[in-house]
DNA sequence: GTAGAACCTGACACTGACGTCAGAGGTAGA
DNA sequence: TCTACCTCTGACGTCAGTGTCAGGTTCTAC
């Protein structure tokens, strides 16, 4: 698989890739004439690393991970699994955070509709959203 | 309320509220000399901002939904419900990708911690996370 | 009134993941 | 072998929120 077929199949873009190859999160077979090659295997790694960075990690949290990933015994230093208990910790409290201001979104959402329904023009300001 | 007390009082910086009133989520009496001044109900409007803003949503985002916080019923558009139904529903896909992460993140700290207990180096890799 | 802290505006720097461009070479179907 | 597309490296651009600095004004406590 070229590297212009991993894109397709994992919805990233080539350039995409070549960072994370950058930041030591991929690696790649070269051909020859020093194209890049990848095996199955890629496409769920990289849907993995999508995923990661889409949690907030940065690359080089990701690099602390990965190991850990491929191969759990050798990399399970316990720098490593406090990394990831930080990480898991602070997912936690973001997804708190968010059901919280979805929920606020959600109250203001439906003030507005009511508004609309009834057309009046004399309502109360929404206040002590964020208390 | 002059700004470094706001900026205290809200746990954020000078210049984030100054960038907060520059893009029109924030506003300041002046005193004759040019400085800022608010009321208390900034406090609450500062945290509001910075948990939109922590939510992902970006200024112009907020400056759309603000107005229907401030007015509900002059500020119900059509448009502005759209926005906030927009956000609603990404904050929903993004919690459950951020749970599906964080459990993701356990199952690896429980391998490794196990890896670590029993010291054993033969471990299989944790394929199949990204399924 | 003077020192020092706080404030003002304006501007540039930074971060990090990625876009985009240039110039060159590789690949594959007709 | 021509053509069209893909890939390579290297470099600079982008975005958005914020840090930081400069040069100046204002406030406050002594």
């Amino acid at each position: 698989m070229r590297i212009g077929d991993l894109a397709r199949r994992t919805g990233t873009s080539v350039r995409s890739l070549r960072y994370y190859e950058e930041q030591g999160l991929l690696t790649s077979e070269r051909t020859g004439t020093g194209q890049r090659t990848y095996d199955e295997d890629a496409i769920a790694r990289v849907r993995l690393l999508r995923q990661l960075y889409n949690a907030g990690l940065s690359s080089t949290t990701i690099a602390t991970v990965m190991p850990c990933v491929d191969h759990p015994s050798a990399a399970s230093t316990r720098e490593t699994i406090a990394v990831m208990e930080r990480e898991h910790a602070r997912l936690g409290e973001q997804v708190a955070d968010l059901v919280s201001t979805r929920d606020q979104l959600a109250y203001l959402i439906a003030a507005a509709s009511a508004c609309g329904e009834v057309q009046a023009d004399e309502r109360e300001p929404v206040g002590a959203l964020a208390s």
